[in-house]
RNA sequence: GCCCGAGUGGCGGAACGGCAGACGCAACGGACUUAAAAUCCGUUGAGGUAAUACCUCGUGCGGGUUCGAAUCCCGCCUCGGGCACCA
């Protein structure tokens, strides 16, 4: 810092600030206020872990922030609300570890979360903080999840579940990866199991089309329907060769039914026991046993080569009564469409390699363009004669059937339509929609969660307790190891366990699952609006005041599952009754992540930082020697590039912090972490303190005085309101502090400053650097804080010039600048441009062609 | 393999189809200082040239559209993210 008793020193006025805003409850947004319009703001709430806050957290939130101390200064009534998604597995595994209490953990990282988050000044209002783990909380998490049930959209099923023996729990499909577990990556294994479901799949068309209502980016949108995955096709019946038996296989390509020359069920399929041949029980029986034993990851990765075993059996093709022998292979899944395929080898490149593999039939009946086939490398003979394989487009030739179906020469599109047609007619299949996405599994076997509000009665019924039994709060417990049979840690809290029906006496058992992670996130928005009341989950007037989201601000790692699960309880919530909107959230920003500052050395090995040496800008492996690139990297641990936020606010203060983060680049960019970078900003708030207090006095500067701006002083000045306000709407705030540092260089080296520019600057910049500009506006004269004084208006007209710099170009060169009218038309501009001395030299012999003028722009003279 | 997104100085990044490199960092030169820090002023895409005049090249690569392309179109390459035997 400066020597100067005066200057600006972050350290003392943002703990002010803090504080003043804390005591005055400055941010605290009013229910019900009619004469300002209602804004949402909400940033993805933390998980509060152990490690603390990092770089990335404050990048959303001081977008948020910036955003909503603009829009307060516009007149909107603001509602950003911040709290904790507190429930998780890291407090139960350091509860195991240690055998601290998860409550006792989790109440700590609470503390330090808010001590941090508080130091950068955010305007949230804490009066509406929540926690996901309080009993008061999860009372109405317990009591959505009886809605669910009421609705049908909650059951009970044996499933074959993730199980992770090291965890000693069964996790979600969305928390394994490759067969190893997200956390901890052990392996997994497949196993039965009894788990509650939520039907989300009844809601897969509506969470499909209200995507199209939504202003989110279109890549996430793409990633929910993908995840959703519909299709179009059809459900075909396939009779059974001297059986009873049918097999209904779903196929999107109902066109290519001729050519499908076997089926092929997966190994889970009930039907395999009851179709397979005594002759083939025995490899059968080997080949499921094969696949069972084998993780996700070994089927999907060592699936280079298809593998699978003939059931002895045979299916009847109904449009020709042709036998095709059943196969069972693992390239067919149990759990999308009926776990039984038709295969059509020529036209399908797992169908052709299996049928390759395994020397089966492969009969084209699509011949596609020849030039469609040249460009894609296939040849059309060999295609004809089933040695490669067409999924593309063309027209349908080999497919007339006896049983009255000839679709010969159609295009693909109406082959398939006039196959639907002739098997709903005959009755062997109908049209039919798929999708990828599945029910959720809403099950966990832990102890840090929500209980669910169930009982297993001794008659053998599932009882859901009351609306007046809630909160099911989470019994005391010294030992959190999970029980490995399956069950959670909470089948060890015996008095808790036992229940007695107040009505009939009849004694029960508690469910001993936990809810997912995912449960207390599905709707913390909603809390935030009426986060005390003890008679429902939130006042449906207060919903009807606040909601939707206007603005949702997170990572992209949500994109799909938070984002999809939390749409789905809304939309239940929504056919309920007790919410207003179909959807909840109405623009999404996702903001980039910030990486570390990494080294790798030439064989591209990231290198930890600790292990790095620098000499004269040059990074040295400390070890070997070898000179290494700099390079950035997702911040980690074990690279040790990881930038402690409090380090960072201790040295420049959390203005500076805020807009380093805010200049780095576009808010949904990645962009790497540059400590040194900072100084940058740093300097220029510095320089702001400088242009308007006098840093021997601390009054304010004796330069800053009424006297009128300079012409191009009032054009930067209203140039920068309009490109702050404007580059402020669209969350362009790179550009927009850009934009201030522009106004900053032009009076800063002025001898006298208009004061009321000077005022309108600060508010101007007071979204992004909250802390000075309260206390300039203070040292300014004014005694309230400027949260909410009237943002300035731009004039335009105090924008114009008289002349402009006009480009001439010659056939697209730059050739010369002029100093034009703003408003010359362009046959001045034409003639301006040609009558001058260096242009008229370029052009010396040469043919005038065209000459092309854009007002206020350029004019380019076209010669030969 | 499929679906998104992105490639611009030494670095982070700006540029409604209209002067590429705003703004910042770093670097270099200068002022102030006994000295340093801080601060202030200046230079800074590459190459040619005595030159700050001037010329040439330049937004991943190859084509195209246009008076004019970082921006639009076609075909590639590289990196990042997502999905992954989805019938």
């Amino acid at each position: 810092m400066g020597e100067t008793r005066h200057g600006y020193k972050p350290e003392t006025i943002e703990a002010k600030w803090q504080d003043y805003w804390l005591r005055n409850h400055t941010f605290k947004a009013v229910d019900f206020d009619a004469s300002r319009p209602k804004l949402y703001v909400l940033d993805m709430f933390p998980y509060p872990s152990g490690a603390g806050l990092h770089v990335g957290h404050p990048e959303g939130y001081t977008a948020t922030d910036i955003y909503c101390r603009y829009k307060r200064m516009r007149g909107f009534n603001v509602l950003h609300p911040m709290g904790w998604d507190a429930f998780g597995l890291p407090a139960e595994q350091y509860a195991i570890e240690t055998g601290t209490h998860p409550r006792d953990t989790t109440r700590q990282n609470i503390e330090n979360f808010r001590r941090q988050i508080r130091a950068f000044g955010f305007s949230y209002d804490w009066e509406r903080e929540i926690n996901t783990t309080n009993p008061k909380y999860y009372r109405w998490t317990q009591w959505i999840f009886i809605q669910l049930h009421k609705k049908g959209l909650a059951y009970l099923e044996e499933v074959p579940v993730n199980w992770c023996p090291a965890l000693g729990t069964v996790l979600a499909n969305e928390e394994v990866v490759n067969g190893r577990s997200v956390r901890g990556d052990h392996p997994v294994v497949q196993r039965p199991m009894k788990q509650w479901m939520l039907r989300i799949t009844e809601y897969a068309e509506r969470l499909l089309n209200d995507l199209e209502t939504l202003d989110w980016p279109e890549g996430i949108k793409e990633m929910q329907r993908n995840w959703i995955g519909k299709s179009t096709g059809a459900e075909v019946v396939f009779d059974v060769v001297n059986r009873d038996d049918t097999i209904t296989v779903y196929t999107t390509r109902p066109d290519t039914l001729f050519g499908a020359t076997y089926m092929v069920l997966s190994p889970e399929n009930p039907l395999v026991d009851k179709l397979t041949t005594p002759k083939q029980r025995e490899a059968v029986r080997n080949y499921r046993e094969t696949t069972s034993t084998k993780s996700e990851l070994e089927r999907t990765e060592l699936s280079k080569e298809k593998t699978g075993v003939f059931t002895g059996a045979y299916a009847i093709n109904p449009v020709n009564g042709e036998n095709l022998p059943i196969w069972i292979s693992d390239y067919v899944m149990m759990s999308y469409g009926t776990g039984a395929i038709m295969a059509v080898p020529a036209h399908d490149t797992r169908d052709f390699e299996f049928a390759t593999q395994f020397g089966l039939e492969v009969r084209c009946i699509l011949e596609p363009d020849e030039s469609d086939a040249a460009d894609a490398g296939v040849s059309r003979n060999a295609l004809l004669a089933g040695q490669q394989c067409w999924t593309g487009d063309g027209v349908l030739i080999n497919s007339a059937g006896t049983q009255g179906l000839d679709i010969n020469g159609l295009s693909v599109e109406s082959a398939k339509e006039k196959t639907i047609r002739w098997l709903e007619e005959s009755g062997c299949g109908k049209g039919a929609v798929n999708y990828k996405l599945r029910d959720w599994l809403f099950s966990r076997q832990r102890y840090w969660g929500e209980p669910f509000p169930v009982v297993y009665m001794e008659d053998g019924s599932v009882k859901l307790l009351e609306e007046s039994e809630l909160p099911v709060t989470l019994p005391e417990l010294d030992d959190f190891r999970p029980t490995g049979t399956g069950e959670s840690p909470l089948a060890k809290a015996e008095d808790w366990l036992e229940y007695v029906d107040p009505e009939t006496g009849m004694k029960g058992r508690r469910e001993t699952h936990t809810m997912p992670q995912w449960a207390g996130s599905c709707w913390y928005y909603l809390r935030y609006l009426d986060p005390n009341n003890t008679d429902a989950f939130c006042d449906l007037e207060k919903d009807k005041y606040w909601m939707p989201v206007d603005l949702y601000v997170g990572g992209a790692e949500h994109a799909v599952l938070h984002l999809l699960y939390a749409r789905f309880w809304h939309k239940v919530l929504y056919d309920i009754g007790v919410v207003s909107t179909d959807e909840p959230f109405k623009k999404l920003v996702n903001q980039g992540m910030i990486l570390g500052i990494s080294y790798r050395d030439s064989q591209g090995r990231l290198v930890p930082n600790d292990q790095v040496e620098e000499t004269d800008g040059v990074f040295y492996d400390r070890n070997t020697g070898e000179e290494l690139e700099e390079f950035p990297a997702k911040m980690s641990k074990s690279l040790r590039n990881v930038v402690n936020p409090d380090e960072i606010i201790t040295r420049y203060g959390a203005d500076s912090f805020r807009m380093y983060e805010m200049f780095m680049g576009p808010l949904e960019a990645v962009k790497p972490w540059q400590t040194r970078d900072i100084e940058g900003l740093s300097r220029f708030l510095g320089r702001t303190w400088r242009m308007i207090i006098d840093d021997e006095t601390g009054e304010v500067a004796g330069a800053v005085t009424d006297a009128a701006m300079t012409r191009d002083q009032e054009r930067v000045l209203h140039a920068t309101i309009k490109k702050v306000t404007e580059d402020l709407e669209g969350l362009d705030f790179n550009t927009a502090i850009s934009q201030l540092m522009i106004f900053l260089n032009e009076f800063s080296k002025a001898e006298v400053r208009n004061r009321e520019a000077m005022e309108i600057f600060v508010k101007l910049l007071a979204p992004f650097a909250p802390h000075i500009c309260e206390e300039l506006w203070e040292r300014l004269g004014h005694a309230d804080t400027l949260a909410y004084e009237a943002w300035p208006e731009f004039d335009e007209s105090k924008m114009k010039l008289e002349e402009v710099e006009i480009l001439v170009q010659v056939k697209g060169k730059p050739k010369a600048r002029l100093m034009m009218p703003v408003d010359a038309d362009r046959e001045t501009m034409e003639k301006l441009a040609l009558a001058d001395a260096d242009v008229q030299g370029t052009l010396e012999g040469r043919d005038v062609v065209k000459v092309i003028a854009v007002p206020g722009r350029l004019v380019n003279i076209v010669i030969k």
